[in-house]
DNA sequence: TGTTAGCACTCATTTAAATGGAGTGCTAAC
DNA sequence: GTTAGCACTCCATTTAAATGAGTGCTAACA
């Protein structure tokens, strides 16, 4: 739709000035584009063109006078259609940064470090969500005379514990019959298919120890249910101070920093992320079209990775509108890559 | 000893000078003191007792022509004399916090964040280390055929667990052994009662099992350990924005923000800060005497939490060296004394 | 001998004006 | 359809002057 409106000419000088300006981030005039592409055109015809593209709002004036700089429609249209998708080599550092940290945590906040310091932007990954896993095993043991200890694995491996006070003593035997009863019953369940009859049921036969069955289900319910508990790795936040037009006044800089540092609103941006399941799991916000008001100013880049299966996550860069598209891209598939898969991974 | 260096006079102008650049952030000059306290001086004498008081080292001139400040010897005067200990009551509003969250980690940071709001300063929280800490229990399970859970309860209720590939199978009156074994053997020790000898003795009692109980002690390493494993959960660190002395020029904003961000550099504070096992817990590091050197142009306060014997963690704030030091004392204490024995609290 | 008023001087900060230059839009000619 | 040329706009930078807070010093006073 939009090639109806660009002609060849239009576009390519579109894509000079977004090329230029993406460098430079100073607006760039018609006689740079004149100059430094092989189109063979006056400055004056450029700015008959680029009158159009302003038009066509492709491109703005900060001020009458200045040169353009490209708009948010422009930098779709340049995501969209101009960029060039290279399939650059895997870096061999980041591969081997995964694969010899051990724990989760410590990865994806590797990974959102590795990430930053390569783009010179902010990151962010959240830890996974554990949409759709399944209980593997469960276990309750007395570590001391009034206190119990409640263990639970899923099938992706992840593992949850939780200590739970008991009002009454418990002996051997009976402890033995509620493992067994929360093993028989909950072993292949997803959360969503531990339903009420299910929890009714396990209740009853539990008789006067449901108290708990119901700390157990509370701490399963916790290790699954997840969405909540999403953590936020982020690194680099201080990069964005490396472009002026998020950080030439103090407010802007910290109110953009202090988005980083609640990570609530960060979390709501992943998890709207994880929903759009499809695709091919690179997501582009630009400017406004990003929901978190503070970034108006920035670009964001999301790329879902799925650890195991249902086991799902974001990775996500934030930078100046002109960030380098390109370069972005490349690192979110390659860490995406990197990550997609690893908790079979470590199986063998 | 500074008794000697300063008359009555001097001090009270000194406290008066310090007290009045506490809240400006202006270098304060004669006329204003003159004038805003009691002693009924002219300028013209305060200006002579401020010369002294530089020559003494306690306040300088930015320059020529200028107001004085306080200089790191000022103000450590100020902290170690001249300031007030109220001992204000208990904010309750911190005690529901604490008393509402479920689990260490969101307390920590919950921590954080309550101090930073209400100091308005950048805030830190290192997770505690399990100093002398004890196994109470230690647990393997069999997951799936080739893989064993670990777990290991320690005195105060820390839980680790980590899951563990097995080479060959195992059947259950070995690991029922094996339990067995290790509880018998480990139970009660701190990680530096558990010697060569100790090990090597399970080691030979596990026959050609003697892999898996050296994975074991590995995590139980990494449990008590800790040290290596310090978290620091930081909150506020805009508001460093608010102090024009520290975020005038965005590289000054920049660096202190990534210290933050790191914060590497904040667990070898914390670190250093534990070892210091005497005092009152309160350390006060005025603008050089901070071993961060970011952090030259800040005054960092620091408290020693201990939540179960040997059980410690640290609470620090950071901000301009004019911070607010009696509000932010107080607010350590109280927090501080909020978070001491939680560990035994969580009991009944 | 300690205190104070007064004055000349310094220097960062603010305000205003002057300058330079990048870039545009438009027109007329090719 | 393309281009050269020119007048015009507006931002950014420089330059200069004005302001004002604050000091040090001296001389006079109690």
């Amino acid at each position: 739709m939009q090639q109806i409106e660009l002609n060849e000419r239009k576009t390519k000088i579109l894509n000079a000035i977004i090329r230029n300006y993406l460098e430079t981030g100073e607006p760039v005039g018609s006689r740079t584009i004149s100059k430094y592409t092989d189109l063979n055109l006056s400055s004056a015809t450029i700015r008959n063109e680029m009158a159009d593209l302003e038009e066509l709002g492709y491109i703005v004036q900060p001020h009458t006078s200045a040169g353009r700089i490209p708009s948010d429609k422009g930098y779709r249209f340049y995501v969209d259609h101009l960029m060039e998708d290279k399939n650059r080599e895997v870096n061999e550092m980041k591969q081997f940064v995964i694969e010899h940290t051990e724990k989760m945590e410590q990865i994806l906040q590797q990974v959102a470090k590795v990430l930053a310091t390569n783009t010179n932007y902010a990151t962010m990954v959240s830890s996974p969500s554990y949409h759709r896993n399944k209980v593997k095993f469960i276990q309750l043991s007395l570590v001391d005379e009034d206190q119990l200890l409640a263990v639970i694995v899923t099938q992706s491996n992840l593992v949850k514990n939780k200590i739970i006070n008991l009002s009454e003593t418990i002996d051997n035997e009976t402890l033995l019959k509620l493992n067994f009863l929360l093993n028989s019953n909950l072993n292949g369940l997803a959360l969503e298919e531990i339903n009420l009859a299910t929890i009714a049921k396990l209740k009853e036969q539990a008789g006067m120890h449901g108290d708990i069955v119901s700390e157990v289900l509370d701490t399963v319910a916790e290790t699954m249910g997840a969405d909540e508990d999403i953590r936020i790795y982020t690194s680099g936040t201080t990069n964005l101070f490396k472009y002026p037009e998020l950080s030439d006044s103090a407010e802007k800089a910290s109110e953009l920093i202090s988005t980083f540092e609640e990570k609530r609103q960060l979390a709501s941006l992943v998890t709207e992320n994880l929903l759009n399941e499809e695709s091919t799991g690179i997501q582009v916000y630009i400017g406004n079209e990003s929901p978190i008001q503070t970034m108006k100013d920035c670009s964001v880049v999301t790329a879902t990775y799925e650890l195991g299966e249902g086991v799902r996550g974001t990775i996500g860069i934030v930078g100046p509108k002109r960030m380098d598209y390109e370069k972005v891209m490349d690192n979110l598939k390659v860490l995406k890559n990197s990550l997609d898969g690893i908790l079979s991974k470590t199986r063998d």
